[in-house]
DNA sequence: AGGTATTTTCAGTAGTTTCTGAAAATCCGA
DNA sequence: TCGGATTTTCAGAAACTACTGAAAATACCT
């Protein structure tokens, strides 16, 4: 998947499948899949050429817009996911019974750790929001906005 | 390993590869494999317990401070490792033999592609070494900093 | 040092992901 | 609508990763 999406941001022009599959030397089948996964990823999109029956190809050309799009589809596959069970599990230990205090208390030692886990994966949740969410240039802000400092 | 990471993260105190056996239902090769892994990832200690001669081990409590560990890890093992092999192509392309004046051209474009991405990589690197290397609240302090621009 | 508790290593196995190639489905111009 | 061009799908093969169990190595106490 890497290797085709490389090809694709350095060549910087719409390629079609067979072009693909000769230069790096894979089958139809895969690229075929491989082109499908990048575009759900939003970092390839394909090209109609007219005259042209086949499928052209491109890769998104600015890098901060590329990442950015990484990210996003990353936080939606990884990071949500996540953070869905983490409050589920919290809602399930809100229901549990009364148990021995002793093990109550324990309990509650570790539901105040998934708890501080939580906490810090939903800040970093939001900050994307506002950072990848939507538009290009949102990561390059947020880095311009921090390397001053160094 | 994220299972036995999130043993000891929750349990909140050391643990013995017994222990971590029994609770998670897996071989003793595996724990021993994975809490090597686990420490040199950074997040994973071991304790001795004196008076035992069993090997303890716990996770890193602090959050900002797990995520910081985990951000250097695969800076590390990923970011370094493509930045030397984007810097190797570049310095292989300025040896490149005086071809066509056509194709000489084409190959500057994929250069410029490449230091787009080489740049934009080493960026984040930097920015990654000011606010998550060493110490600990780094990334604490970068999320504070964004965050108010909410 | 000796003896045992504990950990590490690793060959073999199980499980997962990725790739191929070809059949089936889809698309498009005439 | 038809027919060839093109893409998609998917069963099986290949490649990769993770796990087990037990032998080997190491560490610790006396």
């Amino acid at each position: 998947m890497a290797e085709i999406h490389a090809l694709l941001f350095i060549e910087g022009r719409p390629l079609c499948t067979d072009e693909i599959m000769e230069r790096r030397g894979v089958s139809r089948g895969n690229v075929s899949t491989t082109l499908r996964q990048l575009s759900e990823w939003g970092i390839v999109t394909r090209v109609r050429i007219r005259g042209d029956r086949k499928d052209y190809f491109e890769a998104e050309q600015d890098v901060w817009n590329l990442l950015s799009l990484i990210v996003r589809a990353r936080k939606r596959r990884e990071l949500e996911p996540l953070l869905a069970a983490l409050e589920e599990v919290r809602n399930l230990a809100s229901d549990s019974e009364t148990s021995p205090d002793e093990e109550q208390k324990e309990t509650k030692a570790h539901l105040a750790r998934l708890n501080s886990m939580h906490d810090a994966l939903r800040r970093l949740d939001r900050l994307s929001d506002r950072f990848i969410g939507r538009g290009g240039k949102g990561l390059d802000v947020a880095v311009r906005l921090l390397t001053p400092l160094l």
